[in-house]
DNA sequence: TCTATTTCCTTGACAGATCAACTAGTGTTA
DNA sequence: TAACACTAGTTGATCTGTCAAGGAAATAGA
């Protein structure tokens, strides 16, 4: 999950703690979706889903806006639609394209999740001043770049 | 890999922030990693045992060091022994043990990695001056405690 | 209009993460 | 010393990430 911990440069120091928080970050949400049988990943689909409203998203759009290799996303796609959350149908404009749409399993499943998810986003940055917190933010965005 | 985009509240912008960071990280190394066949964990994993020395660590310790579920680094342990790269042995004062040390093939290959890997941590925060890869270091450390 | 290329997606194969169940030694204690 | 619990590690199952290869529809060019 995380580089190791023998420590000589700073920046390893400081790569290795933004690894490390984001690691916290994953695993909490993870604890969070658990007791709903989804995980992160699925989540993150059905989200992405119900923002895209009722028409759906053909396959590849769902893994742009996850920053995923497309491989994964179908298989992503495969389970949900076995859990009934998601169904998916031919575009007829374009016939190589699946239109995947959220079901309303779907939409209940997210609203329940929607005040605990809410406040796993509190609770993860419970020791942050705002002012913080945008830093943070900032920082972040810089990486790599 | 990510949370999704749909943006309204600002944490949420700051983890996805971070969370997307850690990614550009984790790919950074994996692409310097890649020539060498070794997996970010693989890499992990050689570390630490070559910072255990030549009498290694069972395979409890290396998986605690990385902060990795233990079954996940059995099979990681598989992987290098078949490579050549580690050694397993029984311990002979606790039976149950098994005591992974590093070859001297994974010494030398360490040893090619060990500029292309710092360089590596220069670039990732070569955008940053080192006041501020200190406030990042601040920052992510005080996420989720 | 027919071939060549591109695009969208799927499949196969393998590394890895995580949970649950299990084996084999160790230690403890009655 | 026999029964019990504990520890170290492995194995199996499922999900995810990634690469490489491929099918099928759409598009471009001759």
């Amino acid at each position: 999950m995380v580089l190791n911990t023998p420590v000589e440069q700073p920046s390893k120091e400081t790569i290795l703690s933004v690894l490390k928080a984001a690691d916290r970050i994953r695993r909490h949400f993870t604890e969070i979706l658990k007791p709903c049988g989804l995980t992160l990943q699925q989540f993150n689909v059905l989200r992405i889903l119900r923002g895209a409203g009722p028409q759906g998203l053909p396959t590849l759009e769902v893994g742009e806006r996850m920053i995923e290799k497309t491989p994964g996303v179908t298989r992503l796609l495969d389970r949900l639609e076995e859990k009934g959350l998601v169904s998916r149908e031919r575009c007829h404009e374009d016939r190589r394209q699946q239109l995947c749409t959220r079901t309303q399993a779907a939409l209940d499943l997210l609203a329940e999740l929607d005040e605990p998810i809410v406040q796993g986003d509190r609770d993860t940055l419970a020791n942050l001043t705002a002012q913080e917190e945008n830093e943070l933010k900032d920082l972040t965005s810089r990486i790599l770049r």
